[in-house]
DNA sequence: TCTGGGGTCCTAGGACCC
DNA sequence: TCTGGGGTCCTAGGACCC
């Protein structure tokens, strides 16, 4: 097969939450579009998750980052307005938008509920990617109500890059030829997969834009780094071979985790807390046919130190009292006693289709039983609710 | 009134087997 | 009176993303 050179778009909604919220706002007869003042979607500073998930460009230029307290951002802002999140108008919102780019392509990645990947080399005819790019960012506008950045470029890599450019609303791309003018001048903090712990190593080795990363010798560059390195380094240089990955993936590990509203010290209030989160996963994990063979309880102290520990199951299940059978062992291997914990949480990996699953010799009647106990109880949530619902204490869990 | 929650992937060391 | 090495699985922790 020929090697076609490749048309890849990125489009990256801006400021996601806090424009969405907006839209709902003003739909709900609000007079304020919250997008011209100073304001940020934030967590809740009473259960202390009081952190920055989205802000207004006025709050940006005043300074207020993304993942900062909602305490450091009215420092910068004094008259900051703090709303709230709602993660359903987001998902619904999102698919407006994946709906919309589907007359586009079919070949859509979604990366996160507000970024998607476009592979556009079928769909092209006479047009050019970067018509086609003005053309979407318009019809977002008109008919969704918001507005994209829209990177065009090559590769993935260089889309995503590019989208990141000057926004909002602006369409930017980044050809192989543009590599030097546009992304080799920006600061190596820029570059994607590029975090903050190995921004300082870089900066020990002389290196401060992406163009002097691009330019260091690969091979220096993986001896220090690794597969991570390599990876570093073949961005730097607009380097990504990866494909739009189209079709939807089966998740890997599904997870639930909560910071308390005050530290807990004492091991039956956390496996209260364990319990909770264990319906709420193994719940998850059944909604997608499947079942989990290793289980890892994560804990976080008041010191913000984090331990984990993980074990696999005997054999693959989704039952939420095995699960949680497990899990209450990795607690208290794990727990030492007077330990402030500001942050429980269960993850359940190695996940597997349960049309996959061997039938096990030892496989019995008890599981049959669990399973169709666990069915009854979901049943009862997705017609009630999912609050409305919880075992009746721990009793079914000796 | 400090610091969310959901993911993926990688690394390194130990156990165990041949 | 010397102490292989390759492969795989498991676990804990860490880096990164949105």
């Amino acid at each position: 097969m020929k090697n076609v050179q490749r048309q890849i778009l990125h489009i990256d909604v801006n400021n996601a939450f806090l424009s969405w919220t907006a839209i709902d706002r003003l739909a709900q007869g609000e007079k304020i579009d919250i997008r011209e003042i100073e304001a940020v979607i934030g967590g809740d500073e009473s259960k202390r998750s009081g952190i920055v998930l989205a802000k207004s460009m006025k709050a940006k230029r005043k300074g207020v980052c993304t993942g900062e307290t909602l305490y450091q951002a009215r420092l910068k802002c004094p008259n900051l307005q703090v709303f709230k999140g709602d993660y359903q108008s987001y998902k619904k919102h999102s698919d407006k938008l994946y709906n919309l780019l589907l007359k586009y392509t079919d070949k859509i990645e979604r990366f996160s509920i507000d970024e998607c990947f476009l592979d556009m080399t079928e769909y092209l005819r006479n047009d050019s990617l970067i018509n086609k790019a003005y053309e979407i960012n318009k019809r977002v506008k008109n008919e969704l109500g918001f507005t994209v950045n829209i990177g065009v470029a090559h590769n993935k890599l260089l889309a995503k890059m590019a989208s990141d450019f000057t926004k909002p609303d602006r369409v930017h791309s980044l050809f192989e030829e543009e590599i030097p003018n546009k992304m080799w001048v920006l600061p190596v903090s820029e570059l994607f997969m590029l975090g903050k712990k190995t921004l300082p190593k870089l900066y020990s080795m002389g290196i401060k834009t992406i163009g002097d990363l691009a330019k260091k010798d690969k091979t220096e560059i993986i001896k220090k780094f690794g597969k991570h390195g390599l990876l570093m380094w073949e961005y730097s240089n607009g380097i990504d071979n990866s494909s739009v990955n189209y079709i939807k993936e089966k998740p890997k590990g599904v997870g639930n985790s909560v910071t308390l509203p005050q530290d807990i010290y004492n091991i039956e209030k956390i496996e209260e807390v364990l319990l909770a989160l264990t319906e709420q996963v193994t719940y998850r994990l059944r909604s997608y046919n499947m079942y989990a063979n290793v289980v890892n309880v994560q804990l976080r102290t008041n010191e913000f130190k984090d331990f984990s520990h993980q074990k696999r199951l005997i054999r693959p299940t989704s039952s939420t009292k095995y699960i949680y059978k497990l899990a209450k062992e990795l607690l208290s291997q794990m727990y030492k006693k007077g330990t402030a914990i500001r942050l429980v949480g269960i993850r359940l990996d190695g996940l597997i289709d349960k049309g996959e699953m061997q039938l096990s010799l030892f496989d019995n009647d008890n599981n049959v039983k669990q399973e169709n106990l666990d069915k009854v109880i979901d049943e009862l949530k997705n017609k009630y609710g999912y609050k409305k619902i919880t075992r009746a204490g721990k009793i079914n869990f000796e």
